[in-house]
DNA sequence: CTGAAAGCGCTTACAG
DNA sequence: CTGAAAGCGCTTACAG
């Protein structure tokens, strides 16, 4: 435990134990490269001088960052909190570092970010970027959640389409005859395929459905219920893309005096902490964050690993209807 | 706009242009101090070739990392969301990039992070490591939220003490004379200030104050609900040392059968993000968490930028009571 | 098994 | 204003 570890380089600890830098490196890097008294005077060198290796010089030498750079559109957004927890897990364990960055930082900061040589890799979660920019990364880059068919890149996802017909089903067998959809923002990839799943399945079902716009906040969500309370006929059950935006619609129709789910069945989506803690408890697609962001940190590990896998499949991972309080038969 | 710009260096920008690769490099970081000809032609080579700096090795060459790390307890708790996208903020307007790690990836790791070159300040979000591994770190160190006394690191956070005060007198001046406090962590230093200042508050308005155990978690929240309804006498005003803890105890307390606020008023702590939204809507003490992470990040940028800025001093941002309906006048 | 030397890709005194 | 050269702190063929 050396007390003054300021500044102290491999040099010095070469100097210190009587061997060149290349023993010490080695004997850091490789210790039975080493011969047995080389080395456990260079341990001992180490020992004294609190050596810790400059992780910056070492990653320029050998052309690699051991870093990987997680994108999201919001970082504020407490949706993506698991996923960077378990990206994180397992990155540490592959001894990389994260480093994180909200992707509406302006094109030219994000071109650069890709090619800096600051990072091994990218996770995007953001499906909205310019595929000039994501393309012209020579990075290994995975998709979450999201994702871009202009991307020439992987992707770890849900099957949005089946899921939303899972939610139509339900209330469909609750008796629900009459659906509206509070879809997100319209570029987005994932309101996309949510709305055009619920109309399919909705026209499939032959009962009757309805869209109105939101952009996935708990704001949206509020401002619908106005809209929806103002209807002659008010559709029975609702389909929100995100689960803030259900929070928010049941929130204010309550505050408007209307009983969920007596009077409306909401399904949300996403499966958020608190869904089943709001009241009443949130019927919703449960997505399965922590393991989203595993898969995805572990694809694009593979990635670096094995520079010459030629094409890494899309992956699809599970996601379930969780039935709560939010819906009932309709009567 | 380069089509090949894989892997240029600043030699190859410097032989297309005819130029030393001290010119390119100057012609790029102080445009003013090339002559008008020399950087025009520097300026048409990169752009020809779509050269893109290396920042690891600029970086390496000037002795800073141009990057800050945040540390957290556990990246999966949804409090720190918006923390981190304030420090992100303004690290990015710095032209810092942000690392993060959670701090329970084990004492090695923790320690190193600190010294290996690629960070040059931290953000720490943890009171509870090692203070020898804090002190250790050869870096500029700013704490958030929680702190540490043995840390040599200036501190942004709340006067916790204070807004537990508000809490009480908030319940008090409505009538209740009997409060329960749930605590968070015995070892946090958050949750034995807060639970020291419900009980110097409650002393000094003479109601009557007990303590149940918690962690901050929706669970613990839930668990004490059940040990609250089981009390021959109910305190009738609950303060929790966490939102999450609150809303645990609320949906719990509810599912028993009692009716929140009409038979018990509670009270949180941080004011996350659903408080509002919840149903009740959460009465609870206003942390300012982007405004946190902002004067924590600019602290930090200005302690890497004036190096010699002896002793900084901690900063306390402002916290305050947000009435809403979980609390009522007592009966 | 070990060391001298080159080199990762930059920047920056220094000299002119 | 410009370039040759040294150097940031490491690692790694290469030679012995």
């Amino acid at each position: 435990m050396g007390v003054m570890n300021s500044k102290i380089r491999i040099s010095d600890v070469a100097a210190l134990a009587g061997v060149s830098t290349a023993t010490v490196s080695r004997t850091l890097a490789n210790p039975d490269k080493v011969g047995k008294a080389m080395r456990e005077k260079v341990q001992e060198a180490v020992r004294v001088t609190g050596y810790q290796i400059n992780a910056a010089a070492r990653d320029l030498r050998q052309r690699r960052a051991r870093s990987i750079l997680i994108l999201a559109p919001n970082l504020s957004n407490t949706f993506f909190s698991s996923i960077f927890a378990a990206v994180q897990e397992e990155a540490s364990a592959a001894d990389l570092t994260v480093q994180i960055s909200d992707s509406n930082i302006g094109r030219e900061k994000i071109a650069t970010l890709g090619q800096d040589g600051r990072a091994d890799g990218i996770i995007l979660l953001d499906g909205g970027l310019d595929p000039e920019i994501v393309n012209g990364w020579r990075l290994p880059v995975v998709q979450l959640c999201e994702w871009n068919d202009a991307y020439d890149a992987p992707s770890v996802c849900i099957d949005n389409t089946a899921a939303v017909e899972l939610a139509v089903d339900h209330l469909v067998q609750l008796g629900h005859r009459d659906l509206l959809h509070i879809e997100g923002p319209k570029d987005n990839i994932l309101a996309i395929t949510r709305r055009d799943g619920f109309l399919s399945a909705t026209n499939a079902s032959g009962v009757k459905a309805s869209i109105m716009a939101g952009d996935f906040t708990i704001q949206s969500g509020a401002k619908v219920a106005h809209l929806w309370a103002a209807l002659d006929q008010r559709p029975t059950g609702v389909i929100c893309a995100s689960d803030e935006c259900a929070l928010g619609f049941i929130s204010e129709v309550m505050r408007l005096g209307f009983d969920v789910p007596e009077q409306v069945s909401v399904v949300g989506f996403d499966d958020i902490e608190f869904a089943d803690r709001f009241n009443p408890s949130l019927t919703t697609i449960h997505q399965p964050r922590g393991e989203i962001g595993r898969q995805g940190a572990q694809c694009l590990i593979a990635m670096l690993t094995n520079k010459d896998v030629a094409v890494v499949p899309p992956k699809e991972v599970h996601a379930h209807l969780v039935t709560r309080v939010s819906t009932s038969r309709a009567l």
